[in-house]
DNA sequence: CGACCCCGTGACAACGATGTCAAGATCGAG
DNA sequence: CTCGATCTTGACATCGTTGTCACGGGGTCG
């Protein structure tokens, strides 16, 4: 039996359809029907309409991939994104930037959550890799990005989101971080705080000490001994930031402002508030913005940051490298834009 | 010059090591790597040592693609997510619960945006195929999915999320739409609302017509004539939903409560309260969560659902499929609750 | 001690596509 | 009408991996 007298594919809705089986039923050869398929020139009309026919009539959808293993660029169309958890507000606006620049090159898109766990962040990289993304874009979280060194060498764009590396050089685009706090800070302590807390997520995360850097620096720029000031971290999620600012609150000689360093740290502490019936007492400003932040009674005053900037420009710097670009690394630092919206404009409580 | 004079993959940083180069550097053949790398048995301990050396000095990553193509099991270990948007909170929440199903099979997730747009399923859909993901998880916007069919016969698992298909017939998983439009309603009907307004979404989609059914069918069962009842949709954002609320609060015979069909419709509603200062006024029930929704203040009385619930079952139902389950097509039902929050208890008002 | 089996191993074809190349058809110019 | 140039087409090798098979060596069993 042939290779040929394979049943024609139709017989069997089971089996995928491939070339050979358009070809067959065009009567024309594989080479043509790949011409046809990729819009190659020098394909008489008569033949294109023929192999169309085929391939409409079977269904045919090439494969992508056994295609790229004998293509000259070998390029994937596809592209791995790492966030912190693709359920977080902050990560779904990145995602969708990334993912419409993509779409007009034809790329597909990966998404992986990291969940801040060091080796998860490991694994998917090596995930991607071995299904051949063009390129990476990455929120990172352990210590060092050199196993990710062999794979730069080679020539993979590697673009580096909301957090810079550590151990390699690469592309990266971030907020300005500790610019950012100072400024949240400078808002708090112009409106006359000077007992300010700092809640902040996990020490390990750049950028979270970014962000703790800016507030401590400004507040020793206004003269306030950082010595007493309340520094909470290694906040995670809502419920520990919640229960941290209920205990700094309840405590001895409890913060006049807040600051806090994430978008779940800043709603824990307003539940926390809210809890202590004093969010009309106590300011606060949170670092990223906060969905409906808007709508909240006050208003939640934040450094907002633009995770849609921050998105597109990473994945146009990873298809600028894809098109040759082999400039040394780029640090790309996109604004933040602080909201005054009420929580950040109450005054130190005058009666204690 | 022979195929393994190929410099040996160290010298030249830029190319790729395959398998090919670690056997070169092991001093064993191609098929004894592969056999180490898959784990396979029947390995000496000391060629497992040698190639496992020789790997991680070439930083090898396996082409899962090239495997996938002589597999005999055919699986790219990739599944295929079409989504609203992945930038909204629903989605977000299905999206991590499906890729934490697939994360445990050591699947990768595509994840692609439909934002409504019926010619923009088709060409995800297409581009997920080409890249021969093992199964579709799909919120759908087009009139039919027939275009699905022919794949549908082939036997790769298609798991309707959110809305059920039109066309063809495959696994779904959706929240009780109806019956939970018809909870919101009673909820209202039952504090004495009479004038209650639906907002909703686009006509076409599946879950918006079923919530409308939902809403209609309770009015009907309690005696309150729906011809009068004001129906407006198509709303698809926030903005478009918050001028609608505002043109029927300020028209004639403003309802005293308003029935919101969709997450962003209600936020554009409570926008539209708050403009007037009519919050604490007109009653308001949404459906699906809102984030934040109970730090505003009147709290948002909501029938939730629950996406991470959907779309584990959808991500169990499509490994379910693939492991063999050859079933009729199951429709899975997940209940919606009712969390009464403050804005859906607010009384008609009296003076008018 | 011979027959058999199992273990470890590698040569080879094949998966579905594309790059290369050469052959036949067609066309225009002289 | 001939010759070279151009267009159209398909045979074949190849991409990186895995399935098949065969081979040699060592152990077991009668």
């Amino acid at each position: 039996m042939t290779p040929l007298s394979n049943h024609s594919a139709a017989d069997n809705p089971r089996s995928r359809p491939t070339m050979r089986h358009v070809a067959a039923l065009a009567g024309v050869g594989v080479k043509t029907v790949s011409r046809v398929v990729n819009g190659e020139p020098n394909v008489s009309a008569a033949t294109i309409a023929k192999v169309l026919d085929a391939a409409r009539t079977l269904d045919f959808q090439p494969d992508l991939h056994a295609g790229n293993l004998r293509r000259a660029d070998g390029r994937s169309r596809s592209l791995g994104l790492l966030v912190g958890s693709v359920d977080n507000p902050f990560a779904g606006a990145l995602h969708r930037a990334v993912e419409d620049v993509a779409l007009e090159r034809g790329v597909a898109v990966f998404a992986s959550s990291l969940d801040d766990d060091p080796e998860r962040e490991q694994v998917a990289v090596a995930a991607f890799l071995r299904r051949r993304v063009d390129g990476l874009i990455l929120t990172t979280v352990s210590g060092s990005q050199g196993y990710l060194a062999p794979e730069l060498r080679r020539g993979t764009p590697v673009v580096f989101v909301d957090r810079e590396p550590a151990g390699v050089e690469s592309d990266s685009v971030v907020s300005d971080n500790a610019d950012g706090a100072a400024l949240a800070t400078r808002h708090l302590l112009e409106r006359g705080h000077r007992r300010i807390a700092y809640l902040g997520d996990r020490r390990g995360i750049q950028t979270a000490g970014e962000r703790r850097r800016g507030f401590l620096e400004e507040l020793g720029r206004h003269g306030v001994a950082t010595r007493d000031v309340p520094v909470i971290e290694d906040l995670h999620d809502e419920e520990s930031a919640r229960r941290a600012a209920l205990a700094l609150l309840t405590g001895e000689e409890p913060p006049t402002a807040v600051f806090s360093s994430q978008n779940l740290v800043t709603i824990g502490v307003v539940r926390a508030l809210r809890e202590l019936g004093r969010h009309r007492e106590v300011a606060l400003v949170g670092f990223d913005d906060v969905p409906l932040g808007d709508l909240l009674e006050p208003g939640v005053t934040v450094v907002a940051q633009d995770p849609r900037a921050i998105g597109r420009i990473a994945a146009e710097r990873v298809f600028a490298r894809l098109d040759g670009d082999t400039g040394s690394p780029v640090r790309e630092i996109v604004p933040t834009r602080l909201i005054a919206r009420g929580s950040g404009e109450i005054p130190p409580e005058v009666s204690r």
